[in-house]
DNA sequence: CCAGATTCATTGGTCGACCAAGTGTACGGT
DNA sequence: ACCGTACACTTGGTCGACCAATGAATCTGG
């Protein structure tokens, strides 16, 4: 069924591209499901996915000023306040000033956000039940470390000090 | 006046607590993670994170209709058209339509676009270096493996097996 | 041979996520 | 006190990704 004309240029170079970054792409098609499935089962809740880990750091630690929840989600600012002003439209949070600090924020989960709560917290150990299907104990401890890894692996990049294409680490 | 610090200092900081992050969270963590790393490292090559594995997908299989890419990506229809245009005004890929078929686009890079290979590919080589960082041949395979059936678990899940089907869908 | 169902692709909408640039506030040093 | 820096957002832009609905061509079945 694939096409069988050629390229437009015979390659000789029929390295095994696909192989080259494995885990890369295993890792970018298990989080694109993941979310989708995500996406779907939050539906009936009127939450997107992304807006339930906000809730939920709302419900956990109650109301907040907004830099925190941009540092312990480890999102970027303008995301947040987006997402804020799209739940604030939906009814789940209020946000008001602080009057400590007048550049602050503070966040906090309104009683139609409150109410969510135990619908989403379902939602989420099924789809943590769907996702895990079939592992062990064991299993799932070993992927929520090497994630943990690769998370930290990431983290530590600097931005700038990664470039530098010249410098052939590999081989 | 803008002053010529240069401080780029990314926010690399503080990796949030995931104390109680069940499996989900720390895929969700390490898929953002790693998607931005890998646009940090696409930047200077021109091509946005998820383009590349389209771009990849012309490289290793020639010309090809974009229900083609749409299946072996696993996309969206409308995700592929708008990054085909995207990419089409970027000059990597030309789009021109089917005789066979004449509701068909068949897609091709251009050799701008072939040009992008070698260095596209060694970017997905340095990200997986610095993705599997401290791990072992054994540790890559068995994070591989997990992903994977995590993505079977997933892709598994019937729309309406999980949701019932009879649930409110008001509005 | 023609009507209905599929398939291919596009448009328009929404949302998450980023970066870059800007405004306003707090705080530190001299 | 003042000025500069650092902080807390906000706005505007772009892109990936989805869904829903549409137009157009192809493929069936009767």
């Amino acid at each position: 069924m694939p096409p069988t004309s050629e390229s437009i240029q015979g390659r000789t170079d029929a390295v095994p591209t696909a192989a080259e970054a494995p885990l890369g792409e295993a890792l970018f098609r298990a989080a694109r499901v993941h979310r989708i499935v995500a996406g779907n089962l939050l539906r009936e809740t009127g939450l997107y996915p992304g807006q339930e880990l906000l809730m939920m750091q709302l419900w956990e630690h109650g109301e907040q000023r907004q830099a925190d929840l941009i540092k312990t989600l480890g999102l970027d600012p303008s995301t947040v306040t987006k997402m804020l002003q799209r739940l604030e439209q939906s009814g789940f949070v209020t946000r008001k000033p602080s009057d400590r600090d007048r550049r602050a924020v503070v966040v906090s989960a309104t009683r139609a956000g409150q109410a969510l709560r135990d619908r989403v917290q379902q939602v989420w150990r099924d789809l943590e039940t769907i996702t895990t299907d079939g592992f062990t104990d064991e299993e799932c401890d070993r992927a929520m470390r090497l994630l943990a890894r690769i998370d930290a692996n990431l983290n530590g990049t600097s931005p700038t000090a990664v470039a530098d294409p010249r410098t052939t680490v590999d081989q």
